[in-house]
RNA sequence: GGCGCGAUGGCAGAGUGGUCAUGCAGCGGACUGCAACUCCGUGUACGCCGGUUCGAUUCCGACUCGCGCCUCCA
């Protein structure tokens, strides 16, 4: 049993060999916090923590790191926009996105360390380039000499030459080549700065992720992930930086893993096409387990479209998944090691989660058909060691289907006073009654079904 | 322009050198007082042109189209 992963470094799906099967580590890239986030880059969270999972479930240990960069130009410009202390700015978005990830039902990081707070590894980091002659100070900048690096480029697959040849910026004169990358730059005195041999200043973009592996994950990590945007030029400097400012035999990062981007019904997600969906706001309006089922079909390397029919096709699926939670509820379960199921092998494949999920209906179907309750109570045992390895499933089956009522709705007890009417009409076989009855409730957005135990109803949303 | 990725049935989306993906939607049927749920049945799918092969949607090459990155971005 084992997994394999597509690596970016090679453009081949390869098996997963951890250097030490012990303690696997893992580290991707966080947000840098000037805005909530979207609903993309819940998409990607979403993913990371599904390997983390399967991570979780073949070793014994597994350091998984996510970052936050709280030290950012963009956030010193929104925070000036907002006339909001930058710390205080910062702060609050990365609580949002804490609780934007809890909602969304991934795990905790093992670690997750702030760009701010490593400000002395940062330095350290940059000292060691500048001793090993990967890096420059010039202008109280500290820049990375790409000339230093023969394999730059390796990752993004593209060289330094085509670049500079189509580059459309500015090249500022202390840069010694044009592609070289800023590691510190000096602050003014109302910007955010730290003391430093170079005077007082801020980190460039990319060393704060080089410098907070070094410090809690290592040299060489096992996987290093990330969005298909940030192979280049943020995770190409990484690489360059990682490699460059030790001696390690085994490179910076082993597998570097990058998911697609989400797209909006067909189109990119911008705030000028008025398509931008936040994260929270969504989670907010679906049932949270909506969306990040919704998130998880998609192969985490395609690039995926939301629409209302993505959103409509995962509702029936868990429709499906709380209808068997509520109707096996005498069956037995026993306890089934997600290893030993078909799923978890299919998601070895490189998370392949569209055939996983495909597995999960032929195992809800073949439930629904069962001709015995141990097939059935073998079956649901089964649906519900992926619904918990996968995070989903995990309400009360009446909650998931009578949902929670806004002031507007119809009560709970108001309905069943409208059932129970319903009840007699049909006993009285006045079925015009019954019908009408049913109607009325269906305008109020309320589904009913007939059962030998009587009615059981839900709520559209 | 450079680098990379992709093109599968109405839609979404796996996969394979020669029998089924799967889901949603549609249609027909069973169940039901009628429905809903559930079940059963149903559709000349693999961009275009060459090549390799006994045989290609699957391998190779050209072409067309689409997407991503090259500047902040998951």
């Amino acid at each position: 049993m084992s997994l394999k992963l597509h690596n970016s470094l090679t453009g081949q799906k390869e098996h997963f060999e951890p250097q030490n099967p012990d303690n696997v580590t893992l580290y991707v890239c966080g947000p840098t916090v000037y805005n909530y986030i979207h609903i993309g880059n819940g998409r990607s969270a979403a993913n990371y923590d599904l390997l983390f999972r399967v991570l979780n479930a073949l070793y014994p240990k597994v350091t998984y790191a996510r970052n936050f960069t709280d030290v950012d130009d963009k956030i010193n410009a929104a925070a000036k926009d907002e006339g909001v202390d930058i710390s205080v700015f910062a702060e609050k978005y990365m609580q949002a996105y804490d609780e934007d990830m809890a909602k969304l039902g991934n795990l905790e990081p093992t670690i997750v360390p702030r760009a701010t707070e490593h400000i002395g590894d940062i330095i350290t980091t940059i000292e060691a380039l500048i001793e090993r002659g990967h890096a420059y100070a010039a202008d109280g900048h500290v820049l990375f000499a790409v000339d230093s690096f023969d394999d730059y480029g390796k990752l993004s697959k593209r060289n330094t030459e085509d670049m500079i040849a189509g580059a459309r910026v500015e090249v500022a004169s202390y840069k010694k080549n044009p592609m070289d990358f800023v590691l510190w730059k000096p602050s003014s005195d109302d910007l955010p700065g730290w003391d430093s041999p170079w005077g007082r200043g801020r980190p460039g973009w990319h060393i704060e992720c080089t410098a907070m592996i070094q410090k809690h994950l290592g040299e060489t990590i096992d996987i290093h992930g990330g969005g298909t945007d940030l192979l280049f030029p943020h995770h190409e400097n990484e690489l360059a930086q990682g490699t460059c400012c030790s001696d390690h035999s085994g490179g910076y990062a082993k597998y570097w893993v990058h998911n697609a981007m989400l797209d909006i019904e067909g189109e990119k997600m911008s705030k000028s096409l008025g398509n931008f969906i936040v994260l929270r706001d969504i989670l907010n309006e679906q049932p949270p387990e909506l969306i990040r089922l919704a998130l998880l079909t998609a192969h985490y390397r395609s690039n995926m479209n939301w629409s209302e029919q993505l959103l409509h096709q995962s509702r029936s699926l868990l429709d499906r998944l709380y209808t068997i939670k509520r109707d096996g509820d005498a069956l037995i379960t026993t306890d089934i090691d997600i290893r030993d199921t078909e799923f978890f092998a299919m998601l070895l494949d490189d998370l392949n989660t569209p055939k996983a999920f495909a597995n999960l209906h032929e195992l809800t179907t073949r439930f629904f058909k069962a001709e015995s309750d141990d097939e059935r109570a073998a079956l649901k045992s089964e649906i519900h060691a992926i619904a918990d390895f996968i995070g989903v499933m995990q309400m009360d089956a009446q909650a998931w289907f009578q949902g929670t009522s806004d002031d507007s709705a119809l009560s709970a007890d108001a309905i069943e006073a409208l059932l129970e009417e319903r009840v007699a009409a049909k006993e009285a076989k006045d079925f015009a009654r019954a019908d009408e009855i049913r109607d009325q409730l269906a305008a109020e957005g309320i589904q009913i079904k007939d059962t030998r135990e009587g009615t059981l109803w839900s709520r559209d949303s």
